[in-house]
DNA sequence: CTGAATCCATTGGGATACTG
DNA sequence: CAGTATCCCAATGGATTCAG
C-alpha cells in the first residue's frame, strides 16, 4: 500500500499516539518520519484537525457564511444565525477570533458597540466551505439513494 | 446587507426552525424562499451540514484517507487507523457507507471477509478535503500567531 | 475475522438569569 | 448593547465484553 502523493493529507490526521502509517522509511536516509521527503510538521497535522472539528460545529460555520457579507455587531449577528443563543454565539466568536479568522473591534461609546470581521484567512477559509457545497451539489442524488437504500438494514448506530 | 451571489451556502446552512435570513423576498414575485432564483432544495441544506458534521468528526476522515490507497478489510483498517476502536470503526464504516462513500463487499469464505472500497462520490469528497489542508499550509502561522496573540485573555470557553 | 452490546466519562450545547 | 455565569440534558466516543 503506497503513502506517497495525493494522500499525504492522511498523515497529518492520525493521532499522535501509535501513529502507524506516519512512519514512512525513507531508503538511504536515517529513519525519520517524513511526507513527501519533507519533515512532518505536527503542528500542521494539529491544525488541520482543529479546523476540520471546528467546520463540523454548527454556529462558527454559520458565522464564518454571513460575516462574508460584511461585518456584523454582536446582537446582529445574532439575529442573522438565529436561533443561536446568546452563549453559543459569544463562544463561536471567541474561538474565531482566537483562530484569526475574525476580528473584534470595541468602539469605545455609550451603548458599547462591538464590531466582528471577517480576516483576510477568514474569507479564504470561507472560500474553501463552497467546495463540500459544490461536492453537494453534483453528488446530491447519490448520497440520497444510498441512504435510500441503505434504510431497511439496523437502525441503532452510535454515530450518524 | 446583501445575501445574493457569493455567499449562497450560508442559506443552506441555517436551521429549520425559525429560518430569518432563508427569506429571500424576490420584488415581483410571490412570497418564496430563493436561492439565486433557483427553489430552495432543503435537502442540499441537510446534506451540506450533514457532511460538514461528517468532516468533523475524527475517524470517518481518516478512513476516507487510507481508502485513497485502495480497498481495505476491516481489521487492516482498523491497524491502519489506529488506534481507532473497533466500535468506532464501524459506526464510521457504516455511516460512510450509509451516505454512498464507500461500498461494503462480503466474501463468503470461513473465516469472513469484508472488503470495503471507496467509491467515486468518497473520491471526490476526498479531494475536497485537501482543500482544507490547503489553506491550512497558506495559514499555518496566521492561525498559530493569533492563537499566542489570544493566549493571554480568559480561560473558560466552552468551545475550543 | 468482523463485528454488536453494554457501561461510563467527557463534552457540546440549550435555557435561563445576571452584569458592566 | 454585549456579553458572562450557572444549570442541565443529550450526544460523542473510549474501554470492555460477548457473538456469529
Amino acid at each position: 500500500m503506497t503513502l506517497g502523493g495525493k494522500n499525504a493529507l492522511f498523515r497529518y490526521l492520525v493521532p499522535r499516539k501509535e501513529p502507524t502509517l506516519m512512519k514512512v522509511a525513507v531508503p538511504g536516509q536515517p529513519a525519520a518520519w517524513t511526507v513527501d521527503g519533507v519533515p512532518e510538521r505536527p503542528e500542521r497535522c494539529e491544525l488541520i484537525r482543529s479546523m476540520l472539528g471546528l467546520l463540523g460545529q454548527r454556529w462558527p460555520v454559520l458565522v464564518l457564511q454571513v460575516l462574508g457579507n460584511g461585518p456584523l455587531r454582536f446582537n446582529e449577528l445574532r439575529r442573522a444565525v438565529a436561533p443561536v443563543t446568546q452563549r453559543m454565539l459569544s463562544a463561536s466568536l471567541r474561538g474565531l477570533e482566537r483562530d484569526g479568522l475574525i476580528t473584534r473591534t470595541v468602539y469605545p461609546s455609550a451603548p458599547p458597540k462591538v464590531e466582528y470581521k471577517l480576516t483576510e484567512a477568514g474569507r479564504t477559509l470561507n472560500v474553501a466551505l463552497y467546495n463540500i457545497a459544490d461536492w453537494v451539489d453534483a453528488n446530491l442524488e447519490t448520497v440520497t439513494a444510498a441512504r435510500a437504500a441503505y434504510g431497511a438494514k439496523s437502525l441503532t448506530h452510535p454515530l450518524e
